[in-house]
DNA sequence: AAATATATAGGGGTAAACCCCTAATTTATA
DNA sequence: TATAAATTAGGGGTTTACCCCTATATATTT
């Protein structure tokens, strides 16, 4: 299934990002397609080639200048749902982890680490969403999958506030006529809601709806 | 004693099984047999071809999607006794020993391990019927001897094999007239199914049938 | 041998979901 | 300010889900 896999590098250091490419060039079906020098920069190019060439996986250093890892994940992540972001870094710190990861990233690898493990990892998150190193205690793992909720401050979809509310009611268990007495708004408009949400995001039924959810984090899974 | 071991691989990662094979293949003495991307696929496999293929002994990955190392062990252990089931994760971590052990493997193995020392395992696995590495503490040995009885809990995955199948068709948007026609049985049959496992799972509707998929991980979130 | 679990399938009814449609008011944005 | 988007609500029809029930064959377990 991972065939082709386009790939950006961003990195403040030349050196890091030269030797990224020189090993992933061993690998075939990864294509690095841009470099960027800070989070700024990738933000901006998305922006404008968004349309012109897929990006699956970002290798995203932590530590820049203008808009450090973090901060571009965070915006990232909202924007551009589909690219997959795998944080970098020469610092093997804990809050350095949840912190990427709670802004969405995917993986955490460190600089120090084997060019074998970083091919793992873009394969992984392609393949399964998500990587997490050996090294990363198990308790955090758990932690991770356990509160794996983000709730979205912003429009972080194409939903708007209202439907979120609606698809997390949905999660629940809740019938229409339930999430309307709970909304204080009629059954109609909570179908209405419904029938919306389900064209904005072509689910073909409810299911679909929470599927949508624990894809984009709109709900805890305990 | 140890001449003509069919070995099975079963891990969701394709870099890994194909390593291991690979790793195995210059151990003429080991056939690897088949390789599974999950529990589900090689306790179904199993079921198709136990008279025709026999295998000695599974390599069994402990994290993965559908159902996961420990709960294959539970199944196939009652199912084909004779078959040895070795634990294999990234992991060292004694809780994931314990709870392998107590399903009824034979023993652990860590992914980082070196060939030999998995090569080693096989063949004790066979000779003596247990394997349990240099890093698991002495007491847990002993606590493995004293209680050497496989407690098989119970169906930890309190779902069938089959209704899990109709559990990942649901989460796919289906109707029971679809997972019917896929599965070749009565639209009533699968909604049969359908109740039972509402009821078993303590679910409203098919959103909680969804929603506990993803929570027990019976689905791939992409 | 008997009890239990699983897989199969059907009858029949109610409520909810689903899928069209229109349309008003409010809020945000160009 | 004009336009667009969001929120609200309703009418009406078809399909599916949901919730009872029974029942048989097979497989597993005690």
């Amino acid at each position: 299934m991972s065939s082709e896999i386009n790939v950006v590098i961003v990195d403040d250091q030349k050196l890091i990002r030269q030797g990224m490419r020189r090993m992933l060039e061993d690998h075939p079906h990864i294509q690095v397609v841009f470099e960027a020098t800070d989070g700024l920069e990738i933000v901006n190019w998305l922006q404008e080639n968004k349309e012109i060439i897929r990006v699956d996986v970002i290798l995203m250093d932590m530590q820049m200048p203008n808009m450090d890892g973090w901060e571009a994940t965070e915006v990232l992540v909202r924007s551009h749902e589909n690219i997959k972001i795998i944080g970098l870094s020469s610092y093997d710190n804990e809050a350095f982890v949840d912190r990427l990861m709670k802004s969405g990233g995917r993986g955490y690898l460190l600089k120090a680490q084997e060019i074998n493990e970083i091919v793992d990892a873009i394969e992984q998150v392609m393949d399964c969403g998500y990587y997490l190193s050996d090294r990363v205690p198990l308790t955090k793992i758990q932690d991770f999958i356990n509160n794996s909720i983000v709730v979205p401050s912003f429009n972080t979809s194409e939903l708007t506030s209202q439907e979120i509310k609606i698809v997390q009611l949905i999660c629940q268990e809740k019938t229409s006529q339930e999430i309307a007495d709970i909304l204080f708004i009629q059954r109609k408009t909570v179908e209405a809601h419904r029938d919306n949400i389900m064209s904005k995001i072509k689910a073909r039924n409810m299911v679909g709806i929470a599927m949508y959810a624990v894809k984009h984090r709109l709900v805890k899974i305990n």
